[in-house]
DNA sequence: CTGAAAGCGCTTACAG
DNA sequence: CTGAAAGCGCTTACAG
């Protein structure tokens, strides 16, 4: 009725006398009225909500910032535009599709997507608004709208470093449960490729499948037939291999240089510092979410997709196999 | 009507023929029928949704792992019971209170709260449960729930391992942004406290209010005036040092003692790796979400509340004034 | 035991 | 220009 008009605006061909309209505000205030926000969101079939959309439980607080990052970018791009964030239990995993669409989020946004393409062509079906934020490689369908990283170029990136450094002999290190991730497998394959576009040897780029055992590195180490530089996939992989590294009174990079990817500000903290490909998963995140609501807001909207450059962060765990830089020279002691 | 019962297994005395309830999924199916999660919301008047009240915007992704690690609790313990967390933009600062109990929400919880008493009476007034999760000094309503951390416990434990270590004349640093921050208060205040009944000297014990400047501890170690130890009220204010001291070549802990508190796995990537008060706060975080479903599910549960006991991390960053510890002549180069 | 009706709290198209 | 009515998609109390 009217009050809704007085009170929130809307209704735009419904017109108040001045005196009903002060009367329904006075009454308001008196009953302490407050909107029910559901009943809005049931007449009006939005809801102003955003749900996240992963393939496992996100671990915020883990090792890696991944998640942390993304959940900035999404709640800052959100709220700004009116937004909220919904993160819910039946959005996570092997989703039943009828939870995607069961009224509660205008939009969905894709995190990570693996094998869940499937569920992907549900929600096309169901004219869902949705954004995928995962590696281009994933997108089959072409009225996908997208968010990704230049994963093949982060990978030629590191590749040209450690070829440029003098390498000749390196491994790339891919965790035992990733090796299902998508990104993981391109990154891996794409810097084999640009290590022998380089003129690197074949055989000497070696692929490193390691479990969750702390006696990979150890193990590995012992035999390492003249590796003098690891990548791993992650950056949490690499802080780990320093930690061994250091534990193992391992100097790096003198012994050993090593790359990590997704550089966040963790890489400073390391001892040596972690040079590392740099993915900014906040401004990525951002920017999905941007291109989502503009999906909610005008459906007929071409697909959006964007792929964000890479940037290699050189610190100090990456230096020539010949020799030590000045730089650790004067951070790590000689015995 | 029926299908309600048939779909969802809804009313209690509602009973429907075999060939009724066959028929109405095949029709559900055939139409690909999908319930409407905000209909329902709104005849039943719960959503299974908690809202996150904030002070200001959470940064998941800074320097301190504060905010992933509560959003990891509270998802977890949410999840487990069935209920979904929405992060709201009209839930963060000065809060409207006609959008804390707009419907959407069965229940809130309070991150942080500083000067929000005023918000929390409304919200008492608006009988919509809530628990706090913030400093126990904070709460003083006796009807209020709360899951706060044993911030006085902390700071005697640091300020009884400074004094048991030989230390005489100690800093506590606050960054003067957090100033007016009820846990830097209570945890300054206490440590001093512990500090003079340990038997410390009154005018020995400073309290340093820091602003932003990199150049404050610079500044501070010229004139440090016999201070061989440093407390930072945060975690990332302890890194902050760290990183100093290493950049102007001082020796933590031989020349300097360096605790925080927040303990994350932060304080392991430190270099030297940082000694502080381990502060859990996904247990917390998932703690208080128990406390508010329960209170959700049974409104008149009396007031529940938890004090969790804090432990202190000794690592690395902490020694005694006059002599350097075995652990330390192995790991630092001695110009 | 089953089905048709009322109603959750709003918004918006429609009649006066 | 204004107000009373219909309806969003469900659930539940009520009548048959």
């Amino acid at each position: 009725m009217a009050v809704s008009k007085v009170l929130h605006g809307r209704g735009v061909n419904v017109r108040i006398g001045a005196a009903t309209a002060e009367n329904i505000r006075r009454v308001a205030e008196e009953l302490d009225y407050r909107p029910n926000e559901i009943a809005r969101n049931l007449r009006s079939k939005q809801t102003k909500t955003i749900g996240l959309v992963f393939d496992e439980t996100p671990m915020f607080g883990g090792k890696t910032r991944y998640f942390s990052d993304l959940m900035n970018g999404v709640t800052t791009a959100a709220f700004a535009l009116g937004y909220s964030v919904m993160l819910c239990d039946s959005l996570i995993g092997p989703t039943d599709r009828n939870r995607l669409s069961d009224g509660r989020f205008d939009g969905l946004m894709w995190v990570r997507m693996t094998a869940s393409q499937q569920i992907l062509q549900d929600a096309v079906r169901l004219r869902l608004p949705s954004v995928m934020f995962a590696d281009e490689s994933l997108v089959t369908d072409p009225s996908t709208s997208y968010v990704s990283w230049d994963n093949r170029g982060a990978a030629a990136q590191v590749a040209k470093h450690l070829y440029s450094l003098g390498h000749r002999k390196v491994g790339f290190v891919i965790a035992a449960h990733s090796i299902v991730n998508p990104e993981a497998r391109v990154r891996a394959g794409h810097f084999r490729e640009t290590w022998i576009q380089c003129g690197g040897e074949k055989d000497q780029v070696e692929t490193l499948i390691w479990d969750a055992g702390a006696t990979n590195f150890d193990d590995w180490y012992a035999n390492r037939n003249g590796i003098t530089a690891l990548v791993s996939w992650s950056e949490s992989g690499a802080i780990a291999i320093l930690e061994r590294a250091r534990a193992l009174n391992i100097q790096v990079p003198k012994d050993l240089s090593v790359v990590g990817f997704d550089s966040s500000s963790h890489c400073d903290l390391t001892q040596p510092r972690l040079t590392a490909a740099r993915q900014p998963v906040d401004e990525m995140a951002a920017k999905a979410t941007e291109f989502l609501i503009r999906l909610i807001q005008s459906p007929d909207t071409d697909p959006l997709r964007f792929v964000f450059p890479s940037r290699l962060d050189i610190r100090e765990s990456t230096a020539s196999p010949l020799s030590v830089s000045g730089l650790e020279e004067k951070n790590i002691c000689l015995h």
